[in-house]
RNA sequence: GGACUCUUAGCUCAGAGGAUAGAGCAAUCGCCUUCUAAGCGAUCGGUCACAGGUUCGAAUCCUGUAGGGUCCGCCA
């Protein structure tokens, strides 16, 4: 479906043409929707900015502007208003027509892209052995929600998780796996090694405390590196049995799978990367190190940084991997668009990275590299959010607090309405909240921004949040319920009839989901489809509040029961989009 | 020494060149015999850190200042 705005902008580039000239075919009408409801629907801030050009008032390019006009079967009659701008109102009868074709499409109007590109998510990257903790929130519930986004626009999405699976930690891990649990080698039985994060515990205190251990350690990373069968064979259990505790975690949180594809896949080419770099004249052994200079980078004397690709002890490090990634992601997988969200505090590394990538010819002009950066989860004291102890908190733990806070208040409400409902049901409503308020809590702050963590906000019943959004849902289909309506048989020819003040707004914000979810995946700013998502709650509330729906006559019924289906269907499409399921009783 | 980033209502935050800067929470006051009041309406609340500049127009872009956060050679 062409988009309203984009129809009047066309419109508009014709009526400039037709005013001034070829000249300005290309001349952006600079439409946007208006600042305040009182001035109409859209305003085009065009004749300002041409004032100078031509020479002319703003006002009068304004008026000749609107002469050239021809929107009548969109809009009634613009206006020019204050210093030039042109107003817009959409008429009923066309946001009836346009409701009506949203209504028979299940994608609610959201045209696929026309351009679909090979886009790479890379997220949330966590390291082997360990167990996820809230540093990976973010980046699993950004990542996995810009993939979402991207992939319903059309795009071709590959969800990448470039796990930590190489490089030292892993001797101590294989020496620890061969000296308490020997039988996983030789058998192919399924082992339980127990807690992943007791098992790293337990590696690292025995590397600190032993001597003869560290030296086992050391020989392991040696062995690996070398492709020896049987550490081979330990290293991959000990991946395995990552990838099931992560697996674990995605489920909870309803991640969608991605592909691990961690450092060690990027192994073999490293000296390819190397050979590339030093063939490009790009490479310098620096103290033993070999070294790209960065250009824009000083260290504290001034003097030009290094990005360290080769280590003096000729070992790799995350910069060489991340290269080779760059390439192959470039010249293997053929991605136009590989997007990391990561946190801001590695924009120095991204920059750098592809700096080199750039200089080194494998980023060009027609891929797009971006570092999709987000700020820190702070604690309810505004430092970053840690055990009492100082560490990291682990992802289960965090999530598992937010289902027993939703349960909480699930079961207060339920005693205060003296309400019975089954384990199950509680369970299910205590999870879907719980999780959803943690992603909603974290996708609807600018991803840019810190943001404090606090169960109480995120489960705050009113305001932006995951329960507010869902109770409008739920709201909906009571009414389906009460009055025994099924959705999906109301009709493609059902009357839409547009009276009321709250069904104008309402109507008119639910055609406005393509216009968001194209700039969602423009700027990966998923706030925007939330704030989207929250001001359709709103006004569903206040249609809901104003509008009686069942005992309405017809053809108000109908109409409405469809104004009710569309936010549903809306709802619904957004929240999934951002990674949250809905409720149909909560 | 350098780089990045933030500073908007009492609190948490939107706002990415357009008209009178918005929302939620908190506070105060209304609205349930009627589809779930987990809702709706109203009131209160601002020197957009500060100073310059660009622009017809700046919270938004540029420069500088102050304050917070983060990063800066062989960890990732």
């Amino acid at each position: 479906m062409n988009s309203t705005i984009a129809d009047l902008k066309t419109r508009f580039e014709q009526a400039l043409v037709a005013a001034f000239g070829e000249d300005y075919a290309n001349t952006d009408p600079l439409l946007v929707p208006t600042s305040n409801p009182k001035f109409g629907d859209y305003q085009a801030n065009v004749a300002m900015s041409l004032a100078k050009p031509l020479g002319k008032a703003p006002r009068a390019i304004a008026e000749q502007l609107r002469h050239h006009l021809d929107v009548s079967d969109l809009c009634e009659p613009p206006t020019v208003a204050g210093p030039g701008f042109i107003n817009l109102t959409l008429k009923t009868a066309y946001l009836e027509g346009q409701l009506h074709a949203i209504q028979a499409d299940p994608r609610l109007g959201v045209a696929s892209v026309k351009d679909p590109k090979r886009v790479i998510v890379d997220y949330p990257s966590p390291n082997i052995a360990k167990e996820m903790h809230v540093g990976h929130l973010r980046p699993a519930i950004i990542g996995d929600c810009i993939a979402r986004i991207l992939e319903f626009v059309g795009h071709d999405v590959q969800r990448i998780s470039h796990v930590g699976d190489w490089g030292t930690p892993f001797g101590m891990l294989i020496a620890h796996l061969r000296a308490s649990y020997p039988k996983a080698l030789t058998s192919t039985a399924n082992l339980d090694l127990g807690d992943l994060s007791t098992f790293y515990r337990q590696a690292k205190q025995r590397f600190n405390a032993d001597e003869t251990f560290r030296e086992a350690a050391r020989l392991s990373v040696v062995q690996l590196q070398a492709g020896e069968q049987e550490t081979l064979h330990a290293w991959k259990i000990v991946c395995e049995l990552s990838s099931r505790s992560y697996q674990k975690i995605y489920d909870l949180m309803g991640i969608l799978p991605v592909m691990e594809r961690g450092e060690s896949f990027y192994n073999p080419f490293l000296p390819d990367v190397v050979v590339e770099l030093d063939a490009l004249g790009l490479l310098v052994e620096d103290n033993g190190a070999k070294c790209v200079f960065l250009e824009g980078f000083t260290n504290k004397d001034g003097n030009p940084l290094p990005l360290i690709v080769q280590k003096s002890d000729g070992g790799y490090n995350y910069a060489a991997t991340d290269l080779a990634a760059i390439r192959y992601r470039v010249q293997v997988d053929r991605a136009q668009r590989v997007i990391y969200p990561v946190g801001a505090e590695q924009t120095n590394h991204f920059v750098q990275i592809f700096q080199v990538g750039r200089r080194a010819g494998w980023i060009t002009d027609n891929v797009e590299f971006f570092h999709a950066p987000f700020g820190f989860v702070l604690g309810e004291n505004g430092q970053k959010l840690k055990t009492r102890e100082g560490d990291a908190i682990p992802l289960k733990e965090l999530l598992h607090e937010a289902i027993a806070h939703a349960r909480q208040d699930l079961e207060t409400r339920l005693a205060a309405e003296g309400r019975q409902e089954t384990d199950a049901f509680i369970a299910n409503v205590a999870q879907v909240v719980g999780i959803g308020a943690v992603k909603y809590a974290d996708l609807s702050q600018n991803r840019t921004s810190n943001y404090i963590f606090s169960y109480d906000k995120m489960l705050a019943l009113q305001g932006n949040t995951a329960p507010y959004m869902l109770y409008a849902y739920v709201r909906v289909q009571g009414i389906s319920r009460k009055g025994q309506i099924d959705f999906e048989k109301l009709g493609a020819n059902a009357k839409i009839v547009l009276q009321e003040e709250t069904e104008l707004v309402l109507a008119k914000h639910l055609l406005q989901l393509e216009d968001v979810l194209n700039q969602v995946s423009q700027d990966l700013l998923p706030n925007r489809l939330c704030q989207y998502l929250f001001e359709l709650s709103q006004k569903f509330n206040q249609f809901y509040d104003r509008c009686p729906v069942l005992q309405a006559e017809e053809p108000l019924r109908t109409s409405r029961l469809v104004l009710c289906d569309l936010t549903a269907r809306t709802l619904k499409l957004g929240l999934s989009l951002l990674g949250i399921p809905l409720l149909e009783r909560m």
